[in-house]
DNA sequence: AAATAACCCAACCGCTCTTAC
DNA sequence: GGTAAGAGCGGTTGGGTTATT
């Protein structure tokens, strides 16, 4: 990495320093802020006592030097999960969700969310007959069989907009789940494996001391309501069920759901979806939305597979001789 | 052992919001 | 009320590392 943006030196950026840190321009900030606090970040540069931006200082001390941080330290499965319903929530609010993550940066539930993201989009796109598939490790792990109709991941989708930020909070939340695209937005389905009971009340125990109950109640209450304890049962059975690995695939497909929404739902029969908070419902647009909700609305492709174990599909579909790998 | 792909993450950029004057 | 500076945030980039072939 070293030289990366180092290319622009201190002269031709104006005495400005880019590129990685060294120890000693971190020392110099922390002493900093040991002086005067978190502030005033502008005038390390204008006192000469570094060559970087107060942009850049504060960027440095947020994400690397502030005690009690985790770096280096993996995201575990319940940070996961608190990540996947906080975006499913507040959308691409980093910095809100970290909050709720001791020791996490914005930068890291991004880079966290950004990497998810990746790799679920390289799996939606495997083709199921491809040959050169044998040099994706993520390919041959999570083979997807059912999912190969499923259109090209589209990532921009998964970002928040600002529409839904104007709302107000007890709309935003249902924004996120009814009034914009029912296959982007439910893709949020909490992590089958997770769902341990202890990690269930992650809402008290991560509060931020700031966090107004009032404001999130709407939400607060519905995820508090959400079925989780039904999870594996979905789980359970969708793998077991041949008719039912036929409607994942379905399901995959936007066009079936559009088509057949009313209809799938008597399929499913005793596939127990992850279904919408109550809440949502009451705010359903259309009888078409609510048929799609209603059939299972957090369930989309990506839902499917990410969040499903990987083994999972060894139930659906033999696996390959290694040696066909 | 080399090449390649995937992943990780630090750091930057541009925009918006807040605050002080 | 207008404006400039500072602070904060989300998106993006790209080098380093690791895993796989």
């Amino acid at each position: 990495m070293a030289g990366r943006r180092e290319r622009l030196t201190c002269d031709e950026m104006g005495e400005i320093k880019k590129g990685p840190w060294k120890a000693e321009e971190d020392e110099v900030l922390i002493n900093h802020v040991k002086k005067y606090g978190p502030r005033d970040w502008s005038s390390i540069r204008s006192k000469g006592l570094l060559q970087r931006t107060g942009k850049s200082c504060r960027l440095r001390w947020v994400n690397k030097l502030r005690p009690n941080l985790k770096n280096g330290v993996k995201f575990s499965a319940e940070e996961e999960r608190i990540v996947i319903d906080l975006q499913a929530q507040f959308g691409n609010k980093w910095a809100k969700i970290a909050t709720y993550l001791p020791g996490r940066t914005d930068n890291d539930v991004k880079n966290f969310w950004s990497s998810r993201q990746k790799r679920l989009a390289r799996i939606l796109q495997t083709p199921a007959s491809s040959s050169s598939s044998s040099s994706n490790r993520s390919q041959r792990n999570k083979h997807v069989p059912a999912i190969h109709d499923v259109p090209p991941f589209e990532a921009s989708k998964f970002s928040s907009s600002s529409e839904e930020d104007s709302l107000p909070k007890s709309q935003s939340c249902l924004s996120s789940y009814t009034v914009k695209s029912l296959t982007v937005e439910m893709e949020m389905v909490p992590l089958p494996e997770l769902m341990h009971p202890n990690t269930l009340n992650y809402e008290q125990s991560f509060l931020p001391p700031e966090f107004d109950l009032i404001e999130k109640k709407p939400c607060i209450e519905t995820l508090s309501q959400l079925p989780f304890p039904q999870i594996p049962n979905f789980q359970s059975e969708f793998a077991l069920s041949l008719e039912n690995n036929e409607v994942v695939t379905r399901l995959g497909d936007p066009n079936y759901l559009e088509a057949f929404g009313s209809s799938i739902s008597s399929e499913l029969g005793n596939v127990q979806l992850p279904i919408m908070p109550t809440c949502f419902e009451s705010e359903r647009r259309s009888t078409q939305i609510a048929a799609k909700c209603e059939i299972g609305n957090p369930v989309t492709p990506d839902s499917f597979v990410d969040d499903f174990p990987i083994d999972i599909f060894d139930h659906i579909e033999p696996l390959p001789s290694p040696l066909d790998w």
